[in-house]
Order: C-alpha cells, then sequence, then structure tokens
RNA sequence: GGGUUCGUAGCUCAGCCAGGUAGAGUACCGGACUUUUAAUCCGGCUGUCCGGGGUCCGAAUCCCCGCGAACCCGCCA
C-alpha cells in the first residue's frame, strides 16, 4: 500500500488542482496566471444551484493560488443568448421579446438597463454576499468588441467538418447545413430565426435570411429580412456547441466545471478547441444539477426556486459554501429545509478545525480542516466563534416572536447554553427566527372546547387577566383542571394546542410568564 | 437509443470521490427535571450498507456484471 500523500488541504478541490497542474505540465503550457472560468445564465432567475458553477471554479482558484501559483476568475455571462421562454411569474409582455438576446430586453423589474443584466446581476449579488471574487464579462460585450474575431472565423471556415463531427460525437444533425453562428436579425432584432447561411471569409460576413425556428415546442417566424453580418462587429453569437472552445482559447482558460446537462457540448468544444483551434483544452470536471426536493431538474425559467438571496434569509453564506463545497458529485436535492442541518455541519467542521472534536483518523481530520478553511475562503477566524444549535433557535424564535433578540438570548442564558449575549448569537438568532417565521410557523387549530375544559379555561383566562402574577403558575393549572373535573393532561394538551398548536411542550407555567400572560389570556379567551 | 447519478436503521439521509471498528437526525424505549405536560439534558434500541463477482492483509467506499429508481442528452442555449 502507498502512503497517502496529501496535496494541499486534503480536498477534492486540492487534488482537482493537482491533476490541473500536472496536466499543464505534460502540455507544456505557461502557468504564468491560471484563468478559471464559470458560466452564467442570464436568461432566468439564478438559483443556488446557479452559483455553484462560480463558486467552484473559485474554489479551483484558491487551491491553485495556495499551490503556489497565480489565477483568477473569470465569470462570463451569457447576456447574448435569446430568451426562450418566459419564467413563471415573469409578466407576459415579454412574450413579444422572445428570441431576442436577453440584453436588449427590457428589465420587467424596472431596476436594471436590461433583462439579461437584472438576472445575471442578481447571480453576481450571490457571489458577492459569499465573498468570491471574479472578472466579470458579459456576452454582449465579447461580441460587440470582437474578442471572438479570430476563433469565429476559424470556426466558420471549418464548418463543414465541425457540423459533421457533431453529428458524430453527439447525433445532432443540423450544423451539417446550418453554419453554427447566429447573427441578430439587423431588422427585427430576433437571434434564432435568422440562418447563417453562407460565410464569404474575405470580407468576414456571413449571409443571413431571417426565416422561421423551433424554439421548445413553438414555431417563431421570423421578419423575412435578408443581411449580410459582419463577424467582427455586429450582433450575433457561436452556437453553444463551439462558442465556449472560442471563449477557452480567446481568454486562455485552463480550467471549467460543468454540469452534466451540458455535458454533450463540452464534448464537442472539446474536440474543437483542440483540432480546430488549435488550443489544448482546459481541464474540467463534471457536477450533478440540483434538484428540488420533488426531484425534478430546477430550471432557470421556472420562477418557484431556491434563490441564493432567500436563503441567506435563513442560512449563512458559509452554510451555502458548505453545501457546494462539502462534494462535488452525487444528484442533489436541494431546499431550505436543508440549512438547519448544514448550519449544524459548519458548527461540527468548526469544532474540528479548532481541536474540539478529535476524527478518528488524521486523513479525516486534514481533510475536514481543509473544508473548513475553503467554506472560510482559506481566511478562517483565529478565534471560534459564538454558536448555538439552529434547531433550539427555531424552537424558541417560534415562541418568542416579539423582541426576539432579547428573549431568546435570555433564555439561553437561563439554559446555560451560553454566558452572555453575542453578535454572533444575535446573528444566528435572526436566521432562525425567519425559518420559523417562514416555515414553522404554526397553524391555528381547529379546535372545540366543550363543558367542564370550557369552564376551566375561562377559570384560567381570570387568572391571568388579574394584575398580579400568580406565583405559582404551573400548580395555579393543576388545581384549576382538577377543580373542573378535567384530566390535567387533557387541560395541557389543549392549552398546548391554543398557544403552541402543538401536542406537547414545555413546562406551562413559566412558559406563559415568559411569553405574557396577558398575551396568552387573550389568545385562550377566543376559544371560548 | 446514448449518458450520469443514486440504492446504507421503521422514515429522511451522511459516510464513498484519498479503503482501516456502521453513523446522524427523526421515530421509539428508559431516565433526569416535573404535582400526571419538555421545545431541554442524559442513556438505550434498530442494519443482507440493493444482489453477485473481482482487487486487496482489509471494501459501504475502488473495478466489473446484474436489478431497481431518478435525472440529463438525442429541440435549443
Amino acid at each position: 500500500m502507498e502512503e497517502a500523500k496529501i496535496i494541499g488541504r486534503g480536498t477534492w478541490i486540492d487534488k482537482l488542482a493537482d491533476e490541473l497542474l500536472q496536466r499543464e505540465k505534460s502540455l507544456g503550457r505557461d502557468t504564468g496566471i491560471i484563468r478559471v472560468e464559470s458560466g452564467l445564465g442570464a436568461s432566468g432567475i439564478p438559483h443556488i444551484g446557479s452559483l455553484g458553477d462560480a463558486v467552484r471554479a473559485y474554489g479551483v482558484k484558491m487551491a491553485l493560488e495556495n499551490l503556489g501559483f497565480k489565477s483568477e476568475l473569470v465569470a462570463y455571462s451569457d447576456d447574448l443568448d435569446g430568451l426562450r421562454k418566459i419564467p413563471e411569474g415573469l409578466p407576459d409582455w415579454l412574450k413579444e421579446h422572445i428570441a431576442k438576446p436577453v440584453s436588449f430586453i427590457p428589465d420587467p423589474f424596472g431596476c436594471h438597463d436590461s433583462y439579461g443584466l437584472h438576472m445575471s446581476s442578481l447571480l453576481l449579488e450571490g457571489l458577492d454576499k459569499l465573498g468570491i471574487r471574479y472578472k466579470f464579462q458579459r456576452g454582449v460585450d465579447t461580441y460587440r468588441n470582437g474578442l471572438l474575431k479570430d476563433q469565429i472565423h476559424t470556426i466558420l471556415t471549418n464548418s463543414k467538418r465541425i457540423g459533421e463531427k457533431i453529428a458524430d460525437l453527439v447525433g445532432q444533425e443540423k450544423y451539417q447545413e446550418a453554419l453554427p453562428y447566429f447573427p441578430v436579425c439587423a431588422n427585427c432584432g430576433r437571434l434564432y430565426t435568422a440562418v447563417a447561411y453562407e460565410y464569404l471569409p474575405d470580407e468576414k460576413k456571413v449571409k443571413y435570411r431571417c426565416g422561421s425556428a423551433t424554439i421548445g415546442s413553438r414555431v417563431l417566424e421570423g421578419c423575412g429580412h435578408d443581411g449580410v453580418a459582419d463577424i467582427t462587429r455586429d450582433l450575433g453569437k457561436l452556437a453553444w456547441k463551439v462558442e465556449f472552445a472560442a471563449r477557452w482559447q480567446a481568454f486562455d482558460i485552463r480550467f471549467e466545471a460543468y454540469g452534466k446537462d451540458i455535458m454533450d457540448s463540452v464534448k464537442v468544444n472539446d474536440w474543437v478547441a483542440d483540432e480546430i483551434l488549435g488550443f489544448q483544452h482546459p481541464t474540467h470536471v463534471k457536477y450533478e444539477m440540483f434538484l428540488d426536493k420533488g426531484g425534478k431538474k430546477i430550471s432557470k425559467s421556472l420562477g418557484n426556486v431556491v434563490t441564493s438571496q432567500a436563503w441567506l434569509r435563513y442560512g449563512s453564506p458559509k452554510s451555502i459554501l458548505l453545501l457546494l463545497y462539502k462534494r462535488i458529485t452525487g444528484t442533489r436535492e436541494v431546499g431550505f429545509d436543508d440549512i438547519p442541518a448544514l448550519m449544524e455541519e459548519y458548527h461540527e467542521i468548526e469544532n474540528v478545525y479548532f481541536g474540539k472534536i478529535k476524527m478518528e483518523n488524521e486523513a479525516k481530520t486534514t481533510k475536514m480542516r481543509g473544508l473548513y478553511e475553503y467554506v472560510n475562503l482559506l481566511n478562517p477566524p483565529k478565534t471560534q466563534p459564538h454558536y448555538v444549535n439552529y434547531r433550539l433557535l427555531i424552537q424558541l424564535c417560534k415562541i418568542f416572536r416579539e423582541d426576539r433578540v432579547a428573549m431568546v438570548t435570555k433564555k439561553l442564558i437561563e439554559y446555560g447554553t451560553i454566558k452572555e449575549p453575542s453578535s454572533d448569537v444575535d446573528e444566528l438568532i435572526l436566521l432562525a427566527g425567519n425559518y420559523a417565521d417562514d416555515f414553522d410557523r404554526p397553524s391555528k387549530i381547529e379546535l372545540q372546547v366543550e363543558g367542564t375544559a370550557k369552564k376551566a379555561l375561562s377559570d384560567l383566562v381570570k387568572l391571568l387577566s388579574q394584575e398580579e402574577e400568580p406565583v405559582d403558575l404551573q400548580n395555579e393549572i393543576y388545581q384549576i383542571a382538577k377543580a373542573n373535573g378535567v384530566q390535567p393532561k387533557d387541560f395541557f394538551r389543549i392549552l398546548y394546542q391554543i398557544i403552541l398548536a402543538s401536542e406537547r411542550g414545555p413546562k406551562l407555567g413559566p412558559f406563559i410568564l415568559d411569553i405574557g400572560r396577558k398575551k396568552v389570556a387573550v389568545s385562550v379567551s377566543e376559544y371560548l
């Protein structure tokens, strides 16, 4: 058995960076600066999985730097893509803009220059909140400034060979006929309806006709315009099957992760890069899609998506980074209800990092420490932050809604969980509080109270409404039940249902005083 | 048709990607606290790690073959 040599910080990210470096070395390429790329879709509301591409690429960048190399993350926004369908929940007037590049469609939210910019800004905002640094590159600028013009030229002059290879590799036959380049129609501004049918290499222009195109299940009619587009200046874009390759060469990209849904495209692009453009394709890693809890693919065009913005209402930025860094393989169903477990898991690796928990073997300790370091973007805190079990906080936040931070803190100190208030814990209370409010809100139980129980409740309301606080409320409740011939057990259950929408709960006497006896009196009297 | 992932306690899942004593939450049982009610705390229980083969001193983990489930691609980006 060979001795396991630990690379970097012992995580899959380090291993990947190492493989990348070995490959670059064997290719004999300059490693002065190693660029990694991630793509951002701009055609729908970005969900938390969309962050994954950039976050993981950033992980590789960190690992490379950790191993002593310079690296940079290029975040490329596909904002010249055409809008294919209207995401759920967005206004209907967008349909007149279907097939237009998302950067030339008005922002339906009215806060950005365009639809595309709005969507990519949401994603970048998520990255910013996680502390991910990147160089933003827009597709629109890339084409408008002719950054890919040499690659487009080479690809178009080899389009026949490429078309055949695409058919051979992935079975898609359309590029045996059509050129893998979509001009934006100069007349109607649509992208996919304009079909390029001839390339004029000397002039670097494509001839196109704006006909009809099939997008999804619907057929789009073009305007019939016959045009000529200058690939160095005019708007238009390469088909996805060849565009990555062009970008890789133009931006000198050495690493790009991809989701399994575009596996075929990557296969073709690798070939195009290697054989047509003469640029050895970057190192890749494939990851699984994030699915929602129903097991369906989270589509960027659906409205009900788990966005980073929503996630951060309930979970810390580190809980997102942990989700994305803990592993790369495996189909993942992700939802807000994963947040409590991730918050706990983060705390666990934090304990390992600070030596509070010992792992059974060295390699695992190293790996968990490494994971903690990556989740902290290789800048972990010097001293361990205060932490309180997130699920416990949810329970407490369910109970205390008003003056929540102070009340929960007081309770935690009573429990002996913490010694004194701290900003770390305040922050956690806010997050857990949002979670409790949005997902664990007790619904009012339909409860019919009859006869003796009703009488007992009314006695209790009287007691709670008195000016002076009862000395031993727990005992009083018990006495009220007995005096009315109600089983204390049943009486307690009714009270829990009214106050907590639950069959059981904490010791009632002190609890009622905690949440305010007059308030309880009011809610109990609603059942009389 | 092609590809990928998953299958582990009653339930939900982690562990697998760098092989070394089978784990957590929940449920359940018992205890502490309590005048019969615990969001809390302590303790306990639960396994054909889908089946079969291979590599290895050693496999839930790596490889191969099955079975089952899900997803992606075969429009387009």
